[in-house]
DNA sequence: AACTGTTATTAGTATATGCTAATATAAATA
DNA sequence: TATTTATATTAGCATATACTAATAACAGTT
């Protein structure tokens, strides 16, 4: 009830961003994982996360950490806003920098604002990096990661996972090889051992590592 | 050298700008009033103005509190973030809700987007509200407070002062009564001994308080 | 001269957010 | 099984930002 309307700390919403991330994918909580990600020493972590258990926003048990009902409808409203302003910014600035751009808006945006931009925006179903608006989840659950495809297989590409989202270098490099949303691009060698696979894109071939390939999702075109 | 670079806390930001305007008007820095502007307690303010004094952002001295060079510096970069950050969301809030969105956002936007915005706005000399960014003092030189101009004359809108927008409900009144910039008044009564004057705006009457009048600059139309 | 009001400061406290060092615990491997 | 590795936690500390209560210092007024 009045939870919803408690405003969270930025750093409260970060960790609430990447939890519902974690926990959309069904993948487990580990504290170890965020402090990599957020870039926190773990001791900061368990700390945060003792605040927010006592916060009401996820729980900490034997079945491990969750989110709690409050904590993901805080978590919808941050992740939205963060997209929102992924779209916002796209007017000025180029693809590779709107995710740490947008981090920082998301948590400075109003509820009011926010919703007049979706609405000026067409009511988008993804954000410029094709990762689903929550609630929209439907409109992405038929691409598949690149290290799903076989080889020789041309496919669209059409989601960048958030988690690849977090290295700005590597959005860079995405953006400059061009595998980008709507790019078509083809299986041309996948090497198991080396953990990498090859794509060719635009005429030019591009090697990726196969923890990358697996951020970068695709439609399989027939 | 290395001042510039240093990115200060939302709370310093804030400070800055606020002792930018009060040093831009020839005003005296007052806590007191800093206190009551911010909505904090005056030790608060002696607090974070030492901080700001052993950070190089302002001197305290016989001659009273000013900004550093570095000092000023950083409020120009905060102030054209918060004034290219109102004319960004006049996209997609009303006029009178610009001041308290720009507020939060100012302190999220990177200078990389902050140019471009600059640029794709045209280069704007003033806010919407009619307030000069840095460097572009000239541009509203002209314009004098409401409570300046003689019973009978029409003026146009062309300013609401920096320290007026700080108030919503004020700011949701003059919205209302269309008192915004490039609208035409006429002065049809001043009353010295209650403190209010009174405006004829597109056939309406409003009175209003000499406090709020003198926040409120005008173009003296011939 | 004494009082009042404004302003600034000191002292002491609290919370969120971070850190390191040390410890505990569980999982994986030699 | 013993050892290494990964993970989580405790303890202790620091800083920025807030607060209240008490005091100081000054201006203006009675």
């Amino acid at each position: 009830m009045s939870e919803q309307l408690v405003k969270h700390s930025q750093t409260i919403e970060d960790y609430l961003s990447l939890i519902y991330v974690i926990e959309r994918d069904d993948e487990p909580v580990v504290g170890a994982r965020l402090a990599e990600i957020m870039k926190v020493s773990p001791p900061t972590v368990t700390n945060t996360l003792k605040r927010m258990v006592r916060d009401g926003l996820i729980t900490m048990q034997e079945n491990g950490t969750h989110l709690t009902d409050p904590g993901w409808d805080a978590a919808r409203v941050i992740m939205r806003k963060h997209m929102l302003m992924e779209w916002m910014m796209l007017r000025m600035l180029p693809w590779s920098k709107l995710h740490s751009e947008a981090h920082n808006l998301e948590h400075a945006i109003s509820e009011e604002a926010e919703n007049a931009l979706y609405e000026e925006l067409g009511r988008p179903k993804t954000c410029p990096h094709g990762n689903p608006l929550p609630g929209c989840e439907d409109a992405v659950a038929a691409w598949v990661p690149l290290t799903k495809v076989p080889l020789g297989k041309v496919v669209t590409v059409q989601r960048i996972h958030e988690l690849a989202e977090e290295n700005s270098e590597l959005l860079e490099f995405l953006e400059r090889k061009k595998i980008m949303i709507g790019n078509q691009v083809k299986v041309i060698e996948i090497l198991p051992f080396n953990h990498t696979l090859t794509i060719e894109i635009k005429g030019t071939p591009v090697t990726l590592g196969f923890t990358v390939a697996r951020y970068i999702f695709v439609e399989m075109t027939e």
